[in-house]
DNA sequence: TGTACATCAGTGAACGCGCGTTCACTGATGTAC
DNA sequence: TGTACATCAGTGAACGCGCGTTCACTGATGTAC
């Protein structure tokens, strides 16, 4: 794998401020699981290791791997569910603003992979469901229904639609990842199509849709 | 995890027969991959043991660990298209055919989640896309393409719908078994609902759908 | 101002374990003569 | 028919390694008197 950038010389923290290492074990918790994806390909020692400090360390401040890589899930969670929130609210209308988010959404899992696949990995110790995570989803709900209301889209089950929106962009981000050799279509033209064909929203906004019924 | 149901006795092969190991070997190594669904999470150790034999008995016949998943990918592949092809062959037209092919493919996903999971996990060797897999994935734009030459669907790219479709499958029985706290619908209502939204195939064989201009 | 002490951040050595892989081997069975 | 040999399926011991976790410790810094 790759050689770590982290230089062997840390100076230790000052007096009171020993919870900063904290801090520094999710860093580098963060940055292996970006390059893995996977919590149990990355070790304590390898964490330690990353930030600079010896394996023990890491018992000062966390019970087991298995916290610091549950609170890397944490804060990612917390910064997927926020930029799918600044790309919504940049949007001047809601059937732009379900666009904006979906695409976020899969901007987030394609720019760093492995840090996606650790928020759906499975063996996440009963962590199953963290309120960001929630809150991602009803960001969609909300979404569809915006549309719904302006008319950009027909009435509908706001619960329904956003669950096959949800399941639709992870399955494409996730086999856009597993899969690079397939002749994926352009990822905007793919995610404006399936909002047109699974929420109905009209495609006035991007190009034209290969949707049925056009 | 849960112990193991192979004895420790074990008569050699006869001779000439020495190969048959190979495929005990596979055996062993997809029941161990049904309950993680990650390669690494399976060790050439535990494999060997599984099958109730010595750790350097694998050498005769597979050069590294690798090689004896891929072999589980492979077989599983295969053994996902004759499911998908069984199922759909045994609706009466095309767009039952389709539904049926896509239900088949997530009951196969649902019913052993490792099983499933490992064959589209990154870090294989760029074993990518088996033909089996490309397979499967025709069978799907056949099927697609079966619904609107008989009318019950409309004009459409194939292919493009088939993506979404896969897209859709896949991400809908990953995040299944990744949250199974959230609220799912029944699997089939959801699987045509799917379809009636993305190809666009009347609902008239399965309950009423709760698609965008019903 | 000086000194003893408490607190704090972090370490080094060690534990037992399972790993992938190698090597020389064992013992049963078939074959040549 | 008997015997020496070749082949074959599989093993046991050993290698060096990284793992998670424990324990007693070190050494710097603040505080009480």
């Amino acid at each position: 794998m790759e050689k770590s950038t982290r230089t062997s010389t840390r100076t230790r923290n000052p007096r009171g401020e020993g919870s900063r290492l904290a801090a520094e074990l999710v860093d580098a918790a963060e940055r292996l699981l970006l390059g893995t994806g996977s919590a149990d390909a990355v070790s304590l020692r390898a964490i330690t290791r990353e930030a600079g400090v010896s394996a023990p360390s890491a018992y000062l401040h966390f019970p087991n791997k298995e916290a610091i890589v549950g609170a890397v899930v944490d804060r990612r969670f917390l910064e997927l569910a926020d930029r799918i929130r600044a790309a919504a609210d940049g949007a001047v209308e809601p059937a732009g603003s379900l666009l904006a988010g979906c695409l976020a959404y899969c901007e987030f899992a394609l720019a760093e992979p492995g840090g996606y696949r650790v928020l759906f990995a499975t063996g996440m110790p009963d962590h199953t469901a963290p309120s960001s995570g929630q809150a991602a989803f009803s960001t969609l709900v909300e979404g569809v229904a915006g549309a719904v209301e302006t008319g950009a889209a027909p009435p509908q089950d706001a619960f329904r639609s956003a669950t096959l929106v949800w399941t639709g962009l992870h399955g494409l981000v996730m086999l856009r990842s597993a899969r690079p050799a397939f002749p994926w279509p352009p990822l905007e033209e793919l995610v404006a199509d399936l909002l047109a064909r699974v929420v109905g929203v009209s495609p006035a906004a991007g190009g034209p849709s290969t949707a049925p019924r056009s």
